[in-house]
DNA sequence: AGAAATATTTTACGCGCGTAAACTTTTTTA
DNA sequence: TAAAAAAGTTTACGCGCGTAAAATATTTCT
């Protein structure tokens, strides 16, 4: 293997005129404290002396020396590290929500580590695999859905501590922390019913993300115990191409003149999106203002469905408790260590928001 | 500290009742090939006798190996991890972007890990800090502009091969690969002009990424040269939040009824979809149809320009150009071992994308 | 101040693998 | 078929750090 050249150029900080600390044994000579306690302050500062801890601290700040992670980490039964797999970044939902994990790990003295299976089953057994070899503390996922492999992920959470989150997969890893759909349809529809005609309800007709189907499900309830006759219209297309399944499937809907009501309620902001833009298209007024020729609300608070035109009336979701409590069950699962005696399961309730769209 | 306790069951794969394999030395045994051959092979399975390979690969199904990576890398000096790091993750310009990036990563053989600094200058610091310690042969960055640490992020470079992304930063790294903001602005300003009123440009009065204050000269320039007068509007707005930014200042704008003409070209298509949103909240109709009130374009094609409403002109990234390009250039400098001699600038031009809004 | 409790130092070994050197076997070339 | 080349084996050492045990130093308590 070449060896790059000039980068092996002895370094000499501008602030420090100080040799190069090579490793924990060169860092004790100069800090003048022993390497094994150097060793307990790097995993664990308040576990020296505060008088050592200053004397450490102080040796750091003139010579910069970090301890060699792939060291520390191979002679070592557990790590800091947290993995987060979400099904598809791109989705503005994952990227929030990735964001708020990655936050509280950081907090809780964790090294977070991001992967994206992209939707493909393959990819998230590939992410599975790279995990196991970066020893990980514990993982938090939200899996594909219908298109996990259940058996390789339940091996994979027999072996690590393993949370999942969004999307539910009976009986998989030790907890399970999301949303409560139920709480989310029971809303909307609720709300669309007292304001105007009952919904009917716009979905893909093969979703790969559980909670759809307990959307349907939940809808199908709600509108029964009102009184009202449900109408579910599933629309065709695969992947994770939302916003265009919806605007094709809208764009195919109102060709057929098959809406039996003026409110439609998404499963989703995303496919809420295509059906706004199907709309227009077609020429159709969205809104809650007389004069609009239809109604439309859906459900997750995405990111940009403060900015659709009309600004979409939606479900929203408890983002921070949802990614709080999926880290805090995390952490106690790994300080437990060992599993939980019965699988946990919480879900949140939505918050309406109500925009101009329904 | 505590061990868990149920995990550490010896766990019997169901297709092979073979003992677990602890290390590259039990695995030289079960499969009767030597330590440092099968170092090699997992180093590079091409360096070891094909026959050698088959009776390797022939273990590994049965025994279900996976050599230590911190033991593997803590003894390198180069391993092949790569970093990836953006400003935001949660814009979908670069979710998309760096969906694109890791994969080009994968397919050459190399591990990507994704960063995103949030949009702070103290995490993107940090995150460079982690990537000196997981030892990385290069790394694609995308900083986050006037805010980023130059001096850090020199330093940065001086170690570790590097190569821009998106974000130029004269000087800075091996390499930059991103778009040429002048063919972005000279198309839209172009196509504008020919079709309707010579556009006013809309912005961030201060804007973090270096993009935007090309964009803006190049607007100056294009106008110029085709003999109209600019007329650039500053809003006001810091942080990532650019559809509201975007919003907020539209409303502002239209209010103090500022405009000097019926088009609107914004910098970016997040600040266009809030522009959107704030026309559509003061009743204005947008479009490049006879009867509406304002033309608005813009320029990324980011991923959901296509489903507003209306959908929005816009001069599209060559994502595949930009991602396979950072990615070969790095590569080479990989490969290479040493920096290269002067520093390497591309710029992919712009696509213009004609849709509803302009 | 003296004893007890707590922290730190010394010493020593191990983790899983990279890798160099010398030697042996297999394959290729002449 | 013998010699040369290539690949594999043996042996041995090192990487940087975790960590246990015993000895020593420091702090805290009575």
């Amino acid at each position: 293997m070449v060896q790059p050249t000039c980068r092996d150029h002895t370094f000499e900080h501008p602030m420090t005129a100080s040799r190069k600390i090579r490793n924990m044994e060169e860092f004790a000579e100069v800090s003048g404290i022993s390497r094994p306690t150097l060793s307990k302050y790097f995993n664990d500062a308040d576990s020296v002396r505060p008088t050592t801890r200053a004397k450490i601290e102080a040796a750091l700040g003139q010579y910069d020396y970090r301890p060699n992670v792939y060291a520390i980490n191979q002679n070592r039964k557990l790590t800091r590290n947290v993995g987060i797999v979400v099904p598809f970044l791109s989705d503005p939902f994952f990227s929030e929500i990735s964001r708020y994990l990655e936050q509280r790990c950081i907090e809780a003295g964790y090294h977070p580590t991001l992967f994206s299976s992209n939707g493909s089953p393959s990819r998230e057994i590939e992410i599975l695999d790279s995990l196991r070899s970066i020893k990980p503390a514990g993982v938090l996922i939200a899996p594909l859905g219908r298109l996990t492999d259940r058996s390789l992920l339940e091996k994979f959470c027999d072996d690590v501590p393993t949370v999942l989150f969004d999307s539910n997969i009976e009986g998989m890893g030790e907890a399970f922390v999301g949303s409560d759909n139920h709480s989310f349809v029971a809303q909307t529809v609720d709300y669309l019913c007292r304001t105007g005609e009952p919904p009917c309800f716009f979905e893909m007709k093969n979703p790969a993300n559980p909670n759809a189907n307990k959307r349907r499900k939940a809808y199908l309830d709600v509108m029964q115990s009102l009184g009202f006759e449900p109408h579910v219209h599933k629309i065709n297309g695969t992947g994770w191409g939302f916003e265009e399944i919806g605007r094709a499937g809208a764009l195919d809907l109102l060709s057929k003149k098959a809406l039996q009501t003026d409110t439609i309620l998404c499963s989703n902001d995303r496919l809420a999106i295509g059906l706004l833009a199907g709309c227009y298209e077609a020429g159709l007024t969205v809104g809650r203002k007389a004069g609009a020729d239809l109604r439309v609300a859906s459900h997750d608070d995405h990111p940009f469905s403060r900015f659709t035109c009309p600004s979409l009336t939606t479900a929203a979701h408890d983002y921070t408790s949802v990614s709080d409590n999926s880290v805090a069950t995390l952490m106690k699962l790994i300080e437990n260590g060992a599993p939980l005696n019965n699988r946990n399961e919480v879900l949140f309730p939505a918050r309406l928001i109500m925009r101009e769209s329904a």
